[in-house]
RNA sequence: CGGGGCGUGGCGCAGCUUGGUAGCGCGCUUGCUUUGGGAGCAAGAAGUCGCAGGUUCAAAUCCUGUCGCCCCGACCA
């Protein structure tokens, strides 16, 4: 491959544009890789284009080497097949939806389950035929809220999605590892820094899942990292060490308190320990919030109030997983309710209202806790999990922070932020069971299959390569990533040009993927700088050394320069591939 | 959906407070010079100032409305 910069269709920006704020999203506007056409849209110029199949290929090559099998699946999709799982109603606003001529309903596929699930089901239905794992590198497209930081979060972008189609749980889970390796190949080659962190599988069901976060500021996910042990987990998916119980005898007695004024945890503590002489922290309080849930395809909310230490928020993200596929708001409409007191909610009554109460993990029995007295102006103390007050169960829904505890080896944890790139889990029969997918037994009875689902994002992943490899010159590319191997800057007013192209020929008629600058009348400064924004691996100066036979040598990665004979020179870069 | 910011040639921005000929840098075109760090000189092309309505002799500028975009949050395989 042979790619000449005096007609290969690109402009480099001297500027940022205006829109970006993240370091990939500058970059790869500016060194013409991309350009928005609208938000969370974007179109692939030709180095992003290449940049972009390069990635897809690396995905292919390992999906391929696993044993999966490649298909493509439509992006326009008929509804039925998202009616069956409930899930033309589940996606909400989520989805593009759009209408034929005939006025039948369409969408833009988000993600494609359902399809694969009915392909296995009308082409195979003996256990001869499984376990099998298909594939497709496909564009999907969903509606997102607020599409961000360029390609990192888009409305179209590219993904890999596979699927495993498995007969029982152990090959499933045979599945689940080879994926899991193949993950580990693709990132490795791609370039990537990333974490392998236990997730939850959110509203596309199932059970044992993990995720590829890479780790960069400008992340979305928050992850918690043990560096004893290396439990590592999405903070969505932290599971809270509860603590033993503890006996209740010999506590005492709840008791009611005259607490004015005292709506929030903070007025709280305060009023407490200077009118009471308590000396108490936010942390011995326990806090009781109310949300209203509601489950998909019901118009019927159920209410929950959750009870959490005070010295902590809930987390909303943490709540919706904990409760997936059910959604949760805040409850407002205190006056539907009369027995809960805004402000002073305490658990003692939730029993009588009816009304479920899940606690943090924290709360454990024989535990005392100053909480609401259910009255306004007044709140209780010793009050005791087990004696005074039953939760109905535990939830992970409060805020992770930078110090907890590792649920794994008891050692502190912390805290960063990461983008996906990667997701696997084990679906389950979710959807088997949605489409009745069985192969018939070697018995003659039919067995349910068991799935897995399996994803990549490689539009995202080009992104977080720049985010992750870049300087405050440019784009720094993994070669197997990189639009080309070698970018050769010819820049003289002798017959440097032509020796560059030369140069060049020679190159990729050796195997190499060879981009010159062979732009007449162009000064050494912008081709340097262009060279440096581009930011492929290596790049060969032709320039005032050739009068003596020399080029200069430069290591994009290491900034290394060096003039060697241009002999030598075209070895060494020769013997990179 | 809540909060903040912004809409002026292809890109980045000034001008708006105090209404009066639409400007700067980059990029682009032509010519000459220049060629190791985003060159110089000269001459050009290109904008109904997001849109609509209003005030005014006169609106990029003031008023009202509206649309769009970006950022933070909510939301999100």
């Amino acid at each position: 491959m042979l790619l000449r910069m005096s007609s290969l269709f690109l402009r480099t920006l001297r500027d940022d544009p205006a829109d970006a704020e993240v370091p990939s999203h500058k970059l790869l506007v500016r060194a013409g890789y991309v350009r928005r056409v609208a938000p969370g849209i974007y179109s692939w110029l030709p180095l992003g284009k290449i940049v972009l199949e390069n990635v897809a290929r690396v995905v292919r090559e390992e999906m391929n080497r696993m044993g999966g099998q490649e298909v493509l699946f439509p992006a326009l999709l008929p509804r039925e097949y998202y009616e069956a799982t409930g899930r033309w109603t589940e996606y909400g606003d989520n989805i593009f939806r759009l209408r034929d001529r005939k006025g039948g309903d369409y969408l833009l596929g988000p993600t494609h389950e359902e399809l694969f699930t009915d392909m296995v089901k009308s082409e195979y239905s003996s256990y001869k035929d499984f376990p099998v794992t298909l594939y497709q590198i496909q564009t999907k497209y969903r509606d997102e809220a607020r599409p961000r930081a360029g390609i990192l979060r888009g409305r179209e972008f590219v993904m890999k999605d596979s699927y495993s189609f498995d007969l029982d749980d152990d090959g499933l889970k045979r599945s689940y590892e080879q994926h899991r390796e193949a993950y580990i190949k693709i990132f490795d080659r791609l370039g990537l820094r990333y974490k392998i962190v236990f997730a939850t599988s959110g509203a596309m069901g199932g059970s044992a899942s993990e995720e590829f976060l890479a780790p960069t500021p400008t992340g979305e996910d928050t992850f918690v990292n043990c560096h004893t042990c290396g439990y590592a987990a999405n903070a969505e998916a932290v599971t809270t060490p509860a603590p033993a119980a503890r006996a209740i005898e010999g506590l005492p007695a709840q008791q009611v308190l005259d607490t004015p004024g005292t709506p929030t945890i903070e007025t709280l503590v305060d009023f407490l320990n200077t009118n009471n002489g308590l000396g108490i922290t936010a942390a011995d309080t326990l806090k009781n919030v109310v949300f209203k849930v509601t489950y998909p395809g019901s118009d019927k909310a159920e209410l929950l109030v959750v009870g959490v230490p005070g010295d902590r928020e809930v987390d909303a993200k943490r709540l919706e997983a904990a409760l997936a596929p059910g959604e949760a708001a805040i409850f407002e409409e205190f006056h539907k309710q009369p027995g809960l007191v805004k402000g002073y909610i305490g658990p003692q009554v939730l029993k009588d209202l009816g009304i479920r109460y899940l606690v943090d993990p924290r709360v454990v029995t024989g535990t005392a806790w100053v909480t609401g007295a259910n009255e306004a102006g007044k709140h209780a103390v010793n009050v005791v999990a087990g004696r005074d007050f039953h939760p109905d169960g535990t939830i992970e829904a409060a805020e992770v922070r930078a110090g907890d505890t590792c649920p794994r080896c008891g050692s502190e944890l912390s805290l960063d932020r990461g983008i996906e790139i990667g997701h696997i889990f084990q679906l389950g029969r979710k959807y088997a069971d949605a489409a009745s997918l069985d192969a018939l037994g070697p018995d003659g009875k039919p067995v349910r299959i068991t799935m897995g689902s399996y994803g990549v994002g490689v539009s995202r992943s080009v992104a977080v390569i720049a985010e992750q490899w870049h300087d405050e010159l440019g784009l720094v590319w993994p070669r197997e990533v990189a639009p080309a191997d070698v970018h050769i800057v010819g820049t003289g007013k002798d017959n440097q040009i032509e020796v560059a192209l030369q140069l060049a020929t020679e190159l990729e008629a050796r195997g190499l993927r060879v981009l010159v600058d062979d732009r007449p009348s162009v000064s050494p400064g912008v081709k340097f700088k262009d060279a440096e924004l581009l930011g492929l691996p290596t790049i060969l100066v032709i320039g005032r050394g050739l009068a003596q036979g020399v080029a200069e040598l430069r290591d994009r990665v290491t900034g290394e320069k060096q003039e060697i004979p241009i002999a030598e020179a075209v070895e060494r870069i020769a013997g990179l591939v």
